[in-house]
DNA sequence: TACAAAATACCGTAAAAAGCGTATTGAAAT
DNA sequence: ATTTCAATACGCTTTTTACGGTATTTTGTA
């Protein structure tokens, strides 16, 4: 019997999936959680062979939670279960440690067959997802050897009011800092994400607030 | 008995409420669309009176479908169920005429309640959401009246290609304009929105795609 | 057909960002 | 004890954006 449970801050989805594995009597979902910090507060006394980690939640969201799963609880294999249909999202949670990823709008027939292969070991991702889970594999990506927190606090801190809109001017201004000093972290963000005007950074930030830390 | 059509491109929250809706007999589930064109295919045959309208679906996302549906059909009630809890998205909606907000992760007895409000000619949003809609009611914005497409398709063309990072230059280029009436389009875009830098510009549109028609 | 709106283009100036640098300080890690 | 890195700050140049205009042409529609 696979023990599962299930993270996310929809209610409606949990009344959903709960009915759904109703019908698998070797499927059990031993445990529900609204957040990740839920989850970690669960893991311990539940032992869920896998959990069905949706990303966005509050108080720990879904990327937080996995890099403290992994450092934790390496055994355990999760999930992602996420709308979020971005490479770029779902490259992050691979190689955050993730095992499988699917969309929410996935059948019951693909949620269990996720469920039982990557129970097993292995990895499944959506159909559409496939061609990102090879170019994952291939990448030598995993989680061990992987690299940290790409931006610094303070650099996290200037990224979230420049995606609000202030100039380096108000930056320094609000920051206590010289004008300079806002414009040398502006550059470095820029080098560290590869990126190479405001537009770019602001949208960057937006798509992949989980893994940057911010709001 | 009220008739409802719901509209979600995930087939676990569909399901979810299936097996939720079972419970009442008064409410009938009548027909279900995956996205906002079989939304506008099946309300003519199958006459909802309330649509649970999902806004980020494929094809005709929520918002495009409540323009249609308000102007062919203003009888039919919609009410939103979505993810997204910003205040933009809500009174996006509620102008566009939706005469409920609900989150995803609602309980069944709210869920419940609002269908039944609305159904006799009320409004209902979720807890949080109260005085946005005691703004949007005070506002006195209602779809009949309501400011038609805020920006020009070239105009939406422009801020999509800002959005990914191109300068004016390059989009004058791209378009086979002259920098100048690139420049005067962002100028024109910003007054609009009442905005002042690509930063807000970007975050704007990112948060607002649906109603922008981006992507 | 006439009017309004959208799309086009230009002029000038000021502010801000972008792209090269260098350099000092202090804290953490090896 | 030394290296590394984050945080701080400055110099200089070029590009781009922002903001104030004006003006012509095209397009849709009343």
């Amino acid at each position: 019997m696979i023990k599962i449970l299930i993270a996310d801050d929809h209610n409606v989805l949990i009344n959903g999936l709960k009915l759904i594995f109703a019908v698998r009597g070797d499927f059990k979902i031993i445990s529900v959680a609204n957040n990740g910090q839920e989850v970690i507060d669960l893991v311990k006394s539940e032992c869920p062979d896998v959990i069905l980690l949706d990303i966005n939640m509050p108080v720990l969201n879904g990327y937080q939670t996995l890099e403290i799963l992994k450092s934790d609880y390496p055994e355990i294999k999760v999930i992602v279960l996420s709308m979020l249909n971005d490479k770029r999202n779902v490259l992050n949670m691979l190689e955050a440690g993730a095992k499988g990823y699917l969309f929410k709008d996935t059948d019951d027939k693909h949620l269990f067959k996720a469920i039982d292969l990557i129970n097993q070991g292995g990895y499944y991702v959506s159909e559409d997802l496939q061609h990102i889970l090879d170019e994952f594999l291939a990448s030598g990506k995993y989680a061990d050897k992987k690299n940290k927190q790409l931006l610094s606090s303070r650099e996290l801190e200037i990224v979230s009011l420049i995606v609000n809109g202030n100039t380096n001017a108000e930056i320094a201004e609000l920051l206590f800092l010289s004008t300079r000093t806002v414009d040398t972290h502006r550059k470095n963000i820029f080098h560290k994400l590869n990126l190479n005007n405001t537009a770019l950074l602001v949208k960057y930030a937006l798509e992949n607030k989980a893994f940057l830390g911010l709001q």
